[in-house]
DNA sequence: TTGAAACTATGAACGTCATACACAGTACGC
DNA sequence: GCGTACTGTGTATGACGTTCATAGTTTCAA
């Protein structure tokens, strides 16, 4: 109720409370038409080529006129960090298991289909309606299993960091496009050879047996979709493992 | 053996092969000295105080002098993550789990020594030798626990993403300084007052649930050390949950 | 010992970009 | 209708990454 908080204005503008104005011609935008011309670019383009005069060409202003509706750029990554994620799915009659899995696929699913919001890094707690509602699903999901709320919104913080940590992972070595095109490997079917190449077996003996061995040959040792549900269900079963831990009573360490 | 690969110039000084020059003026610098000085500033300024132009100052050259031993200022970036990893614990007769354990807390630790590492999104597979080393300890760890090359990867891959994950939130959040200090929550003892002001209970029923009953309330909803031995344990009970499958003989989904 | 070759650092210049500011135009309230 | 408050524009600025021609330096070969 205490609602009279310092929050960032594009935070406001995110919840929808765009400023009233009462004289004055009438805005030409909002941050959702910005926000949307700025995803459409970096789909297209990658992140590069979001630029202020860029993103302002597209919704046909100046570059300048932007800076009535956010207060940066950084604050536009921000708006456009919220804005991809769509509407996740109901939670209602479903496992939490299946649930847990289903939530976090479609979270990786998001990244790939927008590699660029890898390069944002922005881990930061979501204050965007959007990411939070993903947020309150998971909650809810979780809702009778013997958690508590600190320890569901943990399970949610750890699912979130696996399917960012595999999307960049299949982004950068395995998938479409090379998006850091830089110091990255390109098609990678080799990375394995090139770091055969590389590594002197006596100060890399497990790695170095292992590329031997082919752990790392092409999409098989990183990227496969298997890999994914292999990462997931560890962390599944670890849930489970605390929940059933939980049911029989005991506390946390 | 086949060392003929096109790696990226930068990945082969991280190896150390500089290249050798038999005529001309000695070389004034190196790569090290290069990234240790980028490593200093950004240390005590953030990244955004590392420009071409600073780092040359600091190792007393001109800025475009740099441009001979870095390609561009995302090798230097890229130079960075490998430099400020340290050496990784010795897994010599530490069970795995703890090694494991150890290994994870280590990698949180140096992205929180080094805040900057994670504005750096650069979570493509490793090349430098110092993060490689790490990868290695990691797989000898578990050597004979019953996982193939290829598991041991994955479950080397969630750990980072783990801790990376974590480190995120602790310095966002909670923790030292601000470093994204812009479209985040500064101190944010208050987020959970934050948010109370913003969610509808209608349609974040879940989340306005656990933000009343306080789950948020500052530094303990999300930044305590327990909550990251909490997701740890996530892992680690993950992880012995399949090894133990492993042992009793069944194959993977 | 001398000269050329190979390589290093420099300084100026360029293009891009985010952003600040003063101004001009526009709609609403009285 | 007049003032006011607000919107979009144009210009300008400063920072930054990067390129290029140049001058300087060391080593090899004769």
């Amino acid at each position: 109720m205490a609602q009279e908080r310092a929050l960032p204005p594009v935070v406001e503008r995110l919840w929808g409370r765009e400023p009233v104005s009462r004289r004055g011609p009438r805005p030409r935008l909002d941050l959702g038409m910005i926000t949307s011309a700025a995803i459409e670019i970096a789909d297209a383009e990658g992140l590069t080529g979001v630029s202020m005069a860029s993103v302002a060409s597209r919704v046909g202003v100046a570059a300048t006129a932007l800076y009535r509706y956010v207060g940066s750029k950084e604050d536009l990554l921000t708006a456009m960090v919220d804005f991809v994620v769509s509407a996740p799915p109901d939670p209602a009659g479903r496992p939490w298991r299946d649930y847990l899995a289903l939530w976090t696929r479609a979270q990786r699913d998001t990244l790939l289909e927008h590699p660029w919001l890898l390069q944002i890094a922005r881990l930061t707690p979501p204050l965007g309606p959007r990411r939070l509602l993903w947020l309150d699903r998971l909650l809810a999901a979780l809702d009778g299993v013997g958690l508590d709320d600190g320890e569901k919104i943990n399970v949610a913080s750890a699912l979130t960091g696996y399917a960012l940590t595999d999307a960049a992972l299949v982004t950068t070595v395995g998938g479409g496009e090379p998006q850091f095109d830089d110091a990255g490997i390109e098609g990678a079917d080799d990375y394995g050879e090139v770091l055969a190449g590389l590594l002197d077996p006596e100060a890399y003996p497990a790695l170095s047996a292992a590329v031997r061995g082919g752990a790392l040959r092409g999409a098989e040792g990183w990227v496969d979709d298997g890999d994914f549900r292999f990462g997931l269900e560890l962390l599944l079963d670890g849930v489970e493992a605390l929940i059933s831990r939980r049911a029989s009573g005991e506390d946390a360490g």
